[in-house]
DNA sequence: ATAGTAAGCAAGTAGTTACTCACTTATGAC
DNA sequence: GTCATAAGTGAGTAACTACTTGCTTACTAT
């Protein structure tokens, strides 16, 4: 009776994150956690009572920070083009700080093994979509983008690429620094963004 | 003995890529691989040693059909951003035609499972990002894309986009068509690629 | 002090997995 | 025809998985 069971359950959901980051093909099993928290495997199970319920915690978890992070970006000040570029960099800044998140939100054997996981997965994509059409949107109005731009599908294409950038990342086992990609994203992005 | 190895190695292959695109949580296991082929469990590892060496045929396989439809597209006649169009258009329809392509390609089970299907992987997305940058130079050459592009970047953010793309159309259990979305990215990228 | 509560553990269980073994049977070459 | 070869099978097995049970021990409120 060491600790709180709050706290526990903090160690745990970091311990998974942490399990999930480490690419020399460790599972995230009971057993694992239990190691590295410092616990005897059946403790866990008294601190959640399914690994589902470990796994959704951590999905709550990502969610909080990650949107976090764009959020507070977004809602700064300051045009919007810079805005966007901002949260670009702080969103790699976040993740390659966490490198268990992309494995986690978008390892098909976390959604094959828990269905309602995909949907939470989806709702993170659908806040961060929103948040980043609003912030197009906001632009558009000011006459900083283009006025013919669908900020829906921008948004959408905005956020795949920051996907796949970060996957890329993580097959490449991090063997580069993901925010400086945040630059060459940019590059690409700003002619197709910017009004003239 | 009613067929010959070959022919029962190919419909393997063919079963882990079916069940791949499967929703319903079930997993490739030999197991499923044998009930899908219609023969016995164990007649699985006659034809494959160990379970990872059918996987590595499976990404053989997907590597050759991705990359055919890649190069032949590239390799074509006519200006280079249409090329780049057409060629997002096609590779689009044909994941859309392969539902288990991304989930296998892009789970992070597999590379977690076997670092060499990691370099596999890696090796595919090396392949597609050349071609693609060799048709964007091409372009840039012809005077018809931005001179001050950078190939390899911009072919890589490119690859990235269809990934992510694709990963959210995975997500979403293909409830959207992905073929129609070559258009839109187009419209976000013929801006950003095309001299003036 | 003590009683209730909640964290902890050793030992076990049932299910699933990849893979093996000993054996049978179909097929094609001669 | 026969015989080597290779496809096929039923019946395992060892390892690992999430999860349970019964019991102990530490902390807290009174």
């Amino acid at each position: 009776m060491r600790k709180t069971g709050e706290q526990r359950r903090e160690e745990i959901v970091q311990a998974v994150i942490h399990l999930a980051a480490e690419n020399d093909g460790g599972q995230i099993t009971a057993q694992a956690i239990a190691e590295r928290v410092g616990i005897a495997q059946p403790t866990v199970f008294r601190h959640f009572k399914t690994r589902d319920r470990i796994l959704q915690a951590v999905i709550e978890w990502i969610a909080r920070h990650l949107l976090g992070v764009v959020g507070s970006v977004a809602a700064g000040s300051g045009p919007a083009d810079e805005r966007l570029r901002q949260l670009l960099e702080q969103q790699l800044r976040f993740i390659s700080k966490h490198r268990g998140l992309p494995r986690l939100l978008f390892s098909e054997r976390l959604h094959q093994e828990n269905t309602q996981l995909k949907g939470a997965v989806s709702r993170i994509m659908d806040a961060y979509t929103n948040t980043v059409a609003g912030l197009l949107r906001e632009g558009i109005d000011d006459g900083v983008f283009r006025a013919d731009l669908d900020a829906d599908d921008t948004a959408r294409l905005i956020l795949a690429m920051i996907q796949g950038l970060v996957m890329r990342w993580s097959i490449h086992e991090f063997h580069f620094e993901l925010p400086n990609e945040a630059e060459t994203m940019w590059r690409l992005l700003e002619p197709a963004l910017l009004n003239r």
